[in-house]
DNA sequence: ATCCTCCCCTAC
DNA sequence: TAAGGTAGGGGAGGAT
């Protein structure tokens, strides 16, 4: 999975508690009775990780003295506060603000700012490697030469593990030596290369490790599509929490409204719904701290702008007049669709920036920009165009702000997009007796004063009639077509591809049949209608030509399909690093499924190839060119959320497509047909299966089962696919080398096996999905002979020695040919008892470079991103890492955060499950910090944590 | 007739 | 340089 948890899209729950605090602090910003001083106005400071003071003092400094705290790091942040940073994460960031909390203490003791350069963390002269910059003259004696390790903010605090803090550098040196003597032969130092590489320059293809999460980062439209799907969970937690509760901003806004804004009781049966729409969202955001900006023409996009886009390198294999011709050839049929068109006509030659525009200001769009154009085309409708860069997290922030203002008002809110909503205000106008466009009026006063970003707003009787009233009130304006209004004689002049639904394609459809407009379409018959276009769209087209709209506000709404999907960037050379990032895309998309508690029987796979006439290179750097899409699908006998299966079959459908991996220019995976996967249900049903299987096996004693995701082991659906039979299966699974060896194992398994299933062997799909102690039964008589088989631990017969809790789920099966490599590698001791004795045995000779970001940060608001760092950065968990995580959670444990231990369990488990290398020594490691935690937690509280995931996987269990 | 699957289209 | 995703609706046409 791309670092989701790291950017905070897959945590609403965070989002909510920092919404929270966002709200507290306008609130007391607003009213103001504690403010002492104006000392820090116009000071914005953003607080990384743990510092002293603390960060939540440092907010309370920053209210009452008249400075803005930030939640979030944001381009206008004027400084970030932090007691150290990591190096991998300083590597690439402007240090120039970083600098320590001490300069607002001291600022506060002298009453006045001072110049914050002494308090520069991190000065950064020639090497590219940031250094601490000791200003304060505190531990100066401390400084490590070629390390950022600073101590300055945290040497207050008493060490946690002392041999560790006592000779840090010792231990940093020893660390140093082990890397460049490793005998992890090639495998560390290709590592050690790559890692060089990555922080060397950004992540470029997806060959690169880092490339899905650093794509995610900054993809607009993933960022638009997460955030629309993240408002729409958000306004369904609303609703859940609110539990019918009265709102009480009403009544203040009851006492506040005047008399003639008051109007009588309207007709009953009147609906009013507003549909409220931020204007050029992107742009306004954006502008918030440029006010001296707005009136000019505006863009938002990745390219710089100016004459760095109108000059960019063109690579040696791209075609840029080639690929024009192509794309016009391509699209000829659909050349009304203007966008492409506008591509088309403006061409993609010289040295243009291809880069595109998410976002334009409305006098942007009066030269005839548009979203979505090239920015070296824009350059040429106006070259005075201002091009400005994304802000992801204050458009997530301005997001929250919008939604939460009309929440205090009413639920009965329908979310569209982060930036867009139906709401459906009749209840709220009966009850408060308000003229309904007073109410939007002073709404959207509340959300420009809490956004800094104008909106607009629309009030019909229906969707339908609000949007078109919203597109009627662009911008910053509101428009109300009410009960009374014409609508007939409104929407006549309406071109049809306003109308919501209807794009270029339908557009152009029904200009073909001569209708342009909706009085066109008000004069056409139903039948004609349904001749042009499909029945539904007929009736759909009939009814909204004439204002009518007859779909409810959906307030609740349920996703079907989960998918993850990636057209940038693709360019493999060989089958393994195509294999590499299926796993990682498989995982990513198994994530999003199990965020939702959904499971999905159906899974496809989508490829972009590069057509046969496209330059190698495509025009757009690192973009996929002109391409042909190609589609496979596979039903699964049961839905799953398990990442083995799910990437098994991406994996086969892959090789299935027979794909060159060098043509392939864009990659998605699909999942669809969900179904619940809560927690009762799934016991209940899955036991159910299991005994079903039971019984339907003492029916016939020779019942067809099998033992893995390959094509033979689903009879019900063939789809489009060959069936194959597993000798025939290609490359991945010779490479595997799991089915065969399993399948023989199996036939060789001795009486117990058969004793419980009888001739059976076991549909790993299902078997996935059992009850874990089921499950552990099962594996528990046979897991010694599979194995024994496939990992060439054959002569390991010991019983698991960790101790009944653990259940048993396989590894990856990529993942086992490794393991016999690896497992090797790590050491362990003859006598062992289990991870924790192990690691005992284990002297910490080395210490991470990570480990005072952890130790500093485990208990701060950036402990997901910094044991992403540790995970993702070593190639192996360091004893003395595992042992600093285990102080601290044992910390955690003492002050009774449960909720955080609970976090950060999830957290480093998923972490862990998605490591490619050395996994059993990470899964080892988990389990060693899972025990001591639970360990503790039964010494503290006589009960262990009830955690949402576990590492169970057979090679380490037999260790 | 009705359902299913594979697309295409649309929206943000 | 550049970050071309994601979900839902529905039509066409084949399977049942």
């Amino acid at each position: 999975m791309a670092d989701e948890d790291d950017n905070g899209f897959g945590e609403w729950g965070g989002y909510f508690e920092a919404k929270k605090s966002k709200l507290e602090e306008q609130f007391a910003a607003a009213s103001d009775p504690f403010r002492k001083s104006n000392l820090f106005q116009g000071i914005s400071i953003f607080v990384n990780g743990l510092t002293n003071p603390s960060a939540n003092e440092l907010k309370q400094i920053m209210m009452v003295h008249g400075g803005i705290y930030h939640h979030y790091e944001r381009p206008h942040t004027k400084f970030i506060i932090a007691s150290n940073l990591p190096d991998v994460k300083v590597r690439n960031m402007n240090t120039s603000k970083i600098i320590s909390a001490q300069y607002i203490v001291d600022c506060l003791e002298n009453k006045r700012v001072l110049d914050y350069k002494p308090y520069l963390l991190y000065t950064n002269q020639k090497t590219t490697q940031p250094r601490l910059h000791f200003g304060k003259g505190k531990n100066t004696s401390r400084t490590n030469e070629s390390m950022a390790v600073p101590k300055s903010e945290t040497a207050a605090e008493p060490p946690l593990v002392e041999p560790v803090e006592a000779d840090l550098s010792n231990i940093l040196n020893n660390l140093q030596q082990v890397v460049a003597t490793s005998p992890k032969n090639e495998t560390a130092a290709k590592a050690a290369v790559e890692v060089s590489v990555i922080s060397n320059n950004s992540a470029r293809t997806a060959v690169d490790p880092a490339f899905l999460s650093e794509f995610y980062k900054n993809s607009r439209l993933h960022h638009i599509a997460t955030l629309g799907a993240g408002f729409k969970q958000y306004v369904c937690e609303l609703r859940q929490a609110n539990g019918g509760k009265p709102f009480p901003k009403r009544d203040e806004l009851r006492s506040v409204l005047s008399c003639d804004q008051v109007m009588n009781m309207s007709a009953a049966s009147v609906l009013y719904i507003m549909h409220i729409d931020m204007d050029c969202f992107f742009v306004s955001v954006g502008l918030r701290s440029h006010p001296e900006w707005r009136g000019l023409p505006i863009a938002v996009t990745h390219s710089k702008g100016g004459n760095a886009a109108t000059d960019v390198p063109v690579h040696p294999q791209a075609d840029r007049q080639a690929e024009l011709k192509l794309f016009a050839e391509r699209f000829e049929h659909q050349l009304h669709d203007n966008i492409r068109a506008d591509k088309v006509r403006s061409g993609f030659d010289k040295k243009m920036s291809l880069s595109e525009i998410a976002s334009c200001s409305y006098e942007a769009r009066a030269k005839g920009i548009r979203n979505g154009m090239f920015v070296g085309q824009a350059l040429k409708l106006c070259p005075e165009l201002k091009t400005i860069p994304y802000d992801f997290e204050g458009y997530k922030e301005v997001a929250f702000a919008l939604y939460d203002t009309v929440a205090q008002y009413t639920l009965n809110i329908e979310a569209v997009s982060c930036d867009e909503m139906f709401v459906d205000l009749t209840d709220l106008v009966e009850d408060l007796q308000v003229d309904v466009m007073s109410f939007v009026a002073h709404l959207r006063e509340e959300v420009r004063n809490k956004t800094g970003c104008p909106c607009s707003a629309g009030v019909g009787t229906n969707k339908l009639l609000a949007r078109m009233a919203t597109k009627r009130a662009k911008p910053d304006g509101q428009y109300l077509l009410g009960p009374g209004t014409d609508v007939l004689g409104y929407m006549a002049p309406t071109a049809l591809e306003t109308l919501p639904g209807v794009g270029s394609s339908l557009r152009h459809k029904l200009e073909q049949a001569g209708l342009r407009n909706c009085a066109d379409v008000q004069r056409t018959s139903l039948q004609t209608l349904e001749s042009v276009v499909g029945k539904k769209l007929a009736l759909t087209l009939y009814e909204n030509c004439r204002g009518i709209d007859t779909r409810p506000l959906v307030y609740e709404q349920k996703r079907k399909t989960v998918s993850a999907e990636v057209n940038y960037g693709i360019r493999f050379t060989n089958n393994s690093e195509c294999e590499t990032f299926l796993r990682q895309l498989s995982a990513e998309v198994t994530t999003r499924l199990t965020d939702i508690k959904r499971k999905a029987k159906s899974i496809g796979l989508k490829v972009m190839v590069r057509a046969a006439e496209a330059p190698i290179e495509a025009s757009k750097f690192m973009g996929h060119g002109v391409c042909d899409t190609i589609n496979k699908s596979f039903i699964l006998a049961h839905a799953t959320d398990d990442v083995n299966v799910i990437t098994s079959h991406v994996l086969r459908l892959m090789k299935e497509s027979g794909l060159p991996p060098h043509e392939l220019r864009g990659i998605g995976i699909h999942l669809s047909k969900l179904s619940e996967a809560t927690e009762v249900k799934k016991d209940n049903v899955l036991l159910q299966m299991f005994e079903k299987m039971s019984e339907k096996r003492k029916g016939e004693p020779t019942v067809e089962v099998h033992e893995e995701p390959e094509p033979t082991v689903f009879k019900e659906k063939e789809n489009d696919l060959e069936f194959k039979k597993p000798q025939d299966l290609p490359s991945v699974w010779d490479t595997v080398g799991w089915k065969n060896s399993a399948n023989k194992s199996l036939d060789k398994s001795p009486v117990n096996v058969s004793d419980r299933l009888g001739n059976t062997t076991i549909d790993m799909e299902v078997f996935a999905q059992l009850p874990e102690y089921i499950r552990r039964e099962v594996l528990e008589n046979m897991d010694e002979h599979l194995i024994a088989r496939s990992s060439g631990h054959s002569d390991r017969t010991r019983k698991n020695p960790i101790g009944g809790r653990r259940s048993s789920m396989p590894c990856p099966p990529s993942s086992l040919p490794r393991m016999e490599n690896n497992c090797s590698t790590f050491p362990v001791p003859k006598d062992a008892d289990g991870p924790l004795e192990l690691l005992r045995a284990v002297k910490p000779t080395t210490a991470a470079l990570m480990l005072n970001g952890l130790q500093n940060h485990l208990l701060g608001s950036n402990y997901k991103s910094m044991l992403a760092d540790w995970v993702s950065n070593e190639q192996y968990p360091n004893p003395t890492d595992i042992l600093m995580i285990n102080s601290k959670l044992s910390e955690l444990a003492q002050s009774k955060q449960m909720g955080r231990i609970y976090d950060i369990m999830k957290h480093l488990c998923r972490l862990i499950k998605k490591k490619r290398d050395n996994v059993c020594e990470w899964h080892m490691a988990y389990k060693v910090i899972e025990e001591s935690v639970q360990h503790q937690l039964m010494a503290i509280e006589s009960y262990m944590l009830k955690l949402p995931d576990t590492i169970s996987c057979v090679i380490c269990h037999k260790m």
